[in-house]
RNA sequence: GCGCCCGUAGCUCAGUUGGAUAGAGCACAGGAUUCCUAAUCCUGGGGUCGCAGGUUCAAUUCCUGCCGGGCGCGCCA
């Protein structure tokens, strides 16, 4: 039973009754309840008659003290207050707040998931770095937050695509693979110095290693199988690979700059896909650019648009008419030499996702690129879809500070952090709750001796470690000969202290902490819950080192210890889906 | 010049759709372990929620203007 929506409905009559009885409009807005901030106020606590005074024309405490007497008759409640200036609190009955528990444990796992979002098909498209590189510390605060949004939409019913999408063509690419050739040509001890511009990272001089171990000829058998095993392959990657099959033979020589740039971009999607699934994270397609031109989808972007009198030329250019959507002004989507901008991929590719029949298209952008946001949000009208299928989730700069140094992060210096030196240095988990624990829209320092120096202080290991002492009472128990036997027959009526009742209130609330961090697309309320549901757990632990009565297992109480059991089996299965929410894992032990 | 984001304790940051006394960690001072895991807990100091107006019964939260920091502005990608 939702206790909340039915003081809600209780609350919305009784405001009615109260209208009537006045002679006054009903109350038209919404009725509020929330779980206060303070434990102090009770379980629920609802500002309605705050909201009535106006028109009622009565000091709102005095509405209280009537919705008090009008609620005297609802069975799940112990109590209502009045107190100023006009709130009404809630107590809910002890064996009110068993049912949230009995709920819980009954649902599991799946305790926390919803069909808010009715199967719609949502498309999540992320990281999407150009493989000029691979993945550093920024890349993976996009890479968590897509990640953890995905998770979100997924456990409130919807149907989500994790979506890749790379350029393997224009000018950075080109710039590539004539950084991978002057790389090969000096492997091969020739002083062929790096384009201007160039990719000087070390990753450059292992791939040229690589190609020189073909012997002057490209093997494409050798290129295909000469990686590491144990993963099945990526398909998308692999289509992508093979692709360098009508090399297969040839005088490495011979071949010019797109040949190098294709070798060094499959090396590098492979490390990208690696360090994303070290990372927990999978996307379903991997998307090139270049396979919007070669199967037309750009000229037919371009022909919709047309048809819809959504582009116009003018100086020889082609224009699209996004100012009237929001843009700051129209855009080139055609040059006057015949060249398209790179808006237009763009344009297609979004268009792509509606036809593939996405109703939702989730874009997460890094920082620097939210310019961008208004046109892309025009250009998504002007091919006839509706503002609101299309979101973007901003994620801002992360800033290295090691050795108390700021480091700039340059992909094109090879001056940057490597994502997969993190993850073995400090670990999947912390390096995803760090990146989850704050709200993307705001930039980050990510101190890296304090991260790795200090690192039990981590709050995912205070989160992680909430878990394991649950796991360890249940083994506590066991020892004691006690044998948990579920919510059947337990009494909850036992669980009337303060503490237990807290946390049965903050258990009870998750739902909704899914439910609204999935609206806003916002994964670091699921962080900040899990550090609020750990300390109200750790506090409470702690005060049974002193008192053995508020200890979990009492031997001369086995009613109690059972009620008792029962809430740390509901606790443990909130951690544990709320870690699974943010792929962070929940160990039994540590 | 224009646009977007941020500004909360010494530092790093939380703060659900406006609500009651603005929170946590680190740092600092002190305390708790015959322990159901001390990777923990308790106590204390520390704040004009950038500034000024406005809306509201109520503003850290919404609106306007200013100040400070970051990012972005192209027939570049």
């Amino acid at each position: 039973m939702d206790f909340k929506r039915a003081l809600e409905e209780q609350l919305a009559q009784a405001a009615g009754r109260l209208c009537e009885k006045q002679g006054a409009a009903a109350f038209a807005g919404a009725v509020q309840v929330v779980p206060p901030k303070s434990r102090e106020h009770g379980d629920y606590a609802t500002n309605l008659a705050l909201q009535l005074s106006k028109t009622l024309r009565r000091p709102p405490i005095e509405i209280a003290r009537d919705l008090v007497e009008e609620l005297k008759g609802v069975d799940f409640l112990e109590g209502a207050e009045a107190v100023a200036p006009g709130f009404v609190n809630f107590r809910l009955r002890v064996a009110a707040s068993g049912n949230i528990l009995r709920g819980i444990l009954e649902k599991g796992a799946a305790f926390g998931r919803s069909e808010m979002g009715q199967g719609e098909k949502v498309m999540v498209e992320f990281v999407s770095a150009n493989p000029t590189g691979p993945l550093h510390i920024g890349h993976a605060r996009n890479a968590v937050v897509g990640d953890c949004a995905a998770r979100l939409l997924e456990a409130t019913g919807h149907a989500v695509t994790r979506e890749y999408y790379f350029n393997d063509a224009g000018v950075q690419m080109d710039t590539l693979g004539r950084s991978l050739h002057a790389r090969y040509l000096q492997a091969l001890g020739q002083d062929e110095p790096l384009p201007e511009n160039g990719y000087q990272g070390p990753y450059m001089v292992d791939i040229a290693q690589e190609l020189k171990s073909h012997g002057g000829i490209f093997h494409a058998d050798a290129f295909l199988h000469g990686k590491a095993g144990g993963e099945e392959p990526n398909p998308y990657l692999h289509a992508y690979e093979e692709s360098l099959r009508e090399f297969d033979g040839r005088p490495i020589a011979d071949l010019d700059t797109p040949f190098f740039t294709r070798f060094a971009a499959s090396r590098i999607l492979q490390t990208i896909d690696k360090d994303l699934r070290d990372m927990r994270i999978r996307f379903d397609v991997w998307f090139s650019e270049s396979s919007l031109y070669r199967d037309g989808s750009v000229d037919r972007a371009l022909e919709k648009l047309k048809s819809l009198g959504q582009i116009y030329e003018k100086d020889g250019a082609w224009w699209l008419r996004s100012e009237q959507f929001g843009d700051e002004k129209d855009r080139v989507v055609i040059k006057s030499d015949g060249a398209k901008t790179y808006v237009t991929p763009d344009l297609a590719y979004h268009e792509n996702k509606f036809q593939r029949g996405f109703h939702r298209a989730i874009d997460v952008l890094g920082g620097d690129h939210h310019g961008y946001v208004p046109r892309l949000r025009a250009g998504v009208q002007n091919l006839g879809h509706n503002a609101d299928q299309i979101q973007f989730v901003i994620i801002q700069m992360v800033t290295l500070l090691k050795d108390n140094e700021r480091i700039k992060i340059s992909t094109r210096r090879g001056d940057f952090l490597p994502l997969s030196h993190a993850i073995a240095e400090l670990g999947v988990d912390a390096v995803r709750f760090f990146m989850v624990m704050r709200s993307a829209d705001a930039q980050m320092n990510f101190d890296w001796n304090l991260a790795k120096s200090q690192s039990m202080e981590n709050p995912v290991y205070y989160v992680q470690y909430a878990h394991a002492r649950c796991a360890s009472l249940f083994q506590k128990a066991a020892e004691e000969g006690v044998e948990w036997k579920g919510p059947e027959g337990a009494d909850l009526g036992r669980l009337t202290i303060e503490e237990e009742r807290a946390l049965i209130q903050a258990l009870g609330r998750y739902p909704e902490v899914v439910e609204s961090a999935a609206r806003a697309l916002e994964p670091q309320h699921i962080a900040n819950y899990l550090m609020e549901l750990a300390q109200t757990f750790n506090a409470w632990f702690t005060r049974g080192t002193r008192d053995k009565s508020l200890r979990f297992v009492v031997p001369d109480d086995p009613a109690l210890t059972q009620a008792r059991l029962c809430l740390i089996a509901a606790l443990k299965t909130v951690l544990a889906n709320a870690l699974g929410l943010i792929g962070v894992s929940a160990p039994d032990e540590m």
